[in-house]
DNA sequence: CATGAATGAGTTTTCATTCAT
DNA sequence: GATGAATGAAAACTCATTCAT
């Protein structure tokens, strides 16, 4: 065995071990996480998590991180350069609103993260933020540049557009409503038109 | 004492324990609400508290309805039948907006509660839909009635205009951004331009 | 109200409790009998249990020696001074052979308060003996007196013959056996025959 | 240390939990086994008899069929196949009697662990009566054969025979009669002569 | 690296008892 | 005597974490 196979073989215990506690968490829920249960999912001993993990609090620090990676990397999946703002908008906010509708669990599972006890929010927001999610604020930041969104604060872009895939996709499953694709397309036509600077003068 | 002298002191106790875990799950989160620590938060002896809750998740559950309840009445606050509207709008988005601004634990505090384990999150929701927040569904009803806005599922139109207005205060929240009284004024009338039925055709 | 009709409503209230304990004990075991259960029972407040018994230990006492006492009226019951020894003893293992069989629980209850806590056995064991009990014994001297019985001590006899009421009755409530009439006559007719000074001589 | 001296430590602290247990039940009752207060006497933390034992009832269950199969050893103990019925059944009766005397407490034990709430006596009985006690059924199916007993119900014959020797060790210990060896085996032998078929007619 | 037995502080909940009314 | 709200010690049980192997 080498250091390489020795590197990979490590990696993929850290990686079975958060694969584990993501189901764990949505199918159990918060308590359902015990790290003794975690094991046994992840067929290793109670021990071998904390040759991988400092505690159960960095462990989950860390499965939140790697969520955000994956969710990072479906949102801007078959973004091209060549592709008009609009072309990306409507790609971005349809990969969102799926991943949303598609894994629901996912997104009580990051809140779960995100509301454990003595976790600061903000903290991994900010890290995430510059990483993984920054094509985001580069794509706001391009449409404000060449005068295409309004020069606003990105975050207040965000507020009416963007988020709007989040809020509609929570709106569909807590209401159960049929997901109805005209509908969908409407709403995210209208988010899309709301911070164009050329149809709205405020 | 009287009967209803003992009927408030009882009700007062209920509402301090309620008031106290609010309290401790805004600084501490969900594992710091134990009910020994609950118990000494609002100066009573542990067992007391079953006096007034058949056990935790019977207390939390109240929680989420008292807290629900007073947040509707915040929500409402300020309105009056003579209003046209788009006043109504207004006043509705400022109050959320404000409210979340100044009290912005509630809101994860409402989350700890609708996330927490064993909790059915829709039963809750409907109960809170059909009573303390009917006036909003009406608000969005009427606005489609007479034409005023698109007709689409409230729940669409939610997602692109009340929405926006927790949305923004949670990005700034998060981002500790200036309150700028401007900006929110733009966003909140972006929010409601884009629901007309006249100003935007999909 | 005078003294007599207090002291009459007093003790009302003292056996109201008495059976509601040992309803309870028996429909619901020891761990059943809560003081608060205890008193919705009795149809009154909890702490009035106190204003009757020093403690939930002193209500057990007493209800082990008015189980007893009801049980020793059982026992002695259609015994006349005419009858022979011989009838008497049918009569008396009849007695103790049809209370086990017909209120099972009652022996379970016995056997409760005999084994809780705390409880000296002994102690209330002998106040009985020399009290309720004290015809059982004087039966036995009796026969032992005039030559009918062996002259053992009654405890030897009791093992051999009254017991064995006691035990039939345990093995037919665990066995589920069919009481069968002819086999308990003659099981009672063997335990009269062996204490016999004229038919056994060992 | 190999894979038979850990199976050996292992039961090692199954058998002292059992033990601290059984000592703890005679000493204070069945209210003073607390899980604590037994970890404390068997010397370990309060968490490890959970790595033992499923909870508080399992392990009580447990001890229950431990102090049985101890009880089925003494009670048979010293059988050779070459003995008359007689000759076994004398060995039987002073087992038991001297098992009851020597350790008094015992049958306290087992009284507790058979009445103790939600425990279904009968099933347990079964149990036993199917594994450990069986000789003690096979004593008495022989003698009922080949017409040494009465053929009525094993049940029958053991209230007035066997049972017996509990019933006279029990009135011993409570009354604190002298154990005289002669009348012990006067009351043995009547015990045997009143199952005889020959000698008793009904 | 991996194990899993052991730990013990922590949890929720019960309940006998008290005491001001 | 009667009440019942309040108490707080104690119960059974959980579980993140450690450490000898």
């Amino acid at each position: 065995m080498n250091v390489h196979s020795l590197l990979v073989g490590t990696m993929d215990k850290r990686i079975t071990i958060l694969i584990a506690a993501e189901t764990l968490l949505s199918e159990r829920g918060f308590y359902g996480l015990s790290m003794k249960l975690l094991a046994q999912r992840a067929d290793i001993a109670a021990g071998t998590i904390y040759c991988y993990f400092k505690n159960k609090d960095a462990l989950l620090s860390e499965l939140l991180i790697h969520i955000n990676m994956q969710v990072a990397n479906k949102l801007f999946e078959n973004w091209t350069d060549t592709q008009s703002l609009q072309q990306k908008y409507e790609i971005l906010w349809k990969n969102t609103f799926n991943s949303v509708l598609r894994n629901p669990q996912r997104l009580n599972v990051v809140d779960m993260l995100l509301f454990r006890p003595g976790h600061d929010r903000k903290e991994i927001k900010n890290i995430l933020r510059s990483n993984v999610f920054s094509p985001l604020f580069d794509f706001y930041q391009q449409g404000i540049d060449n005068n295409t969104f309004h020069a606003w604060p990105i975050e207040a872009l965000l507020s009416l557009s963007f988020d709007s895939a989040i809020n509609l996709a929570k709106h569909i499953l807590r209401q159960r409503l049929e997901k109805n694709e005209e509908l969908v397309a409407q709403v995210r036509k209208a988010s899309w038109l709301i911070i164009q600077k050329q149809n709205n003068q405020f």
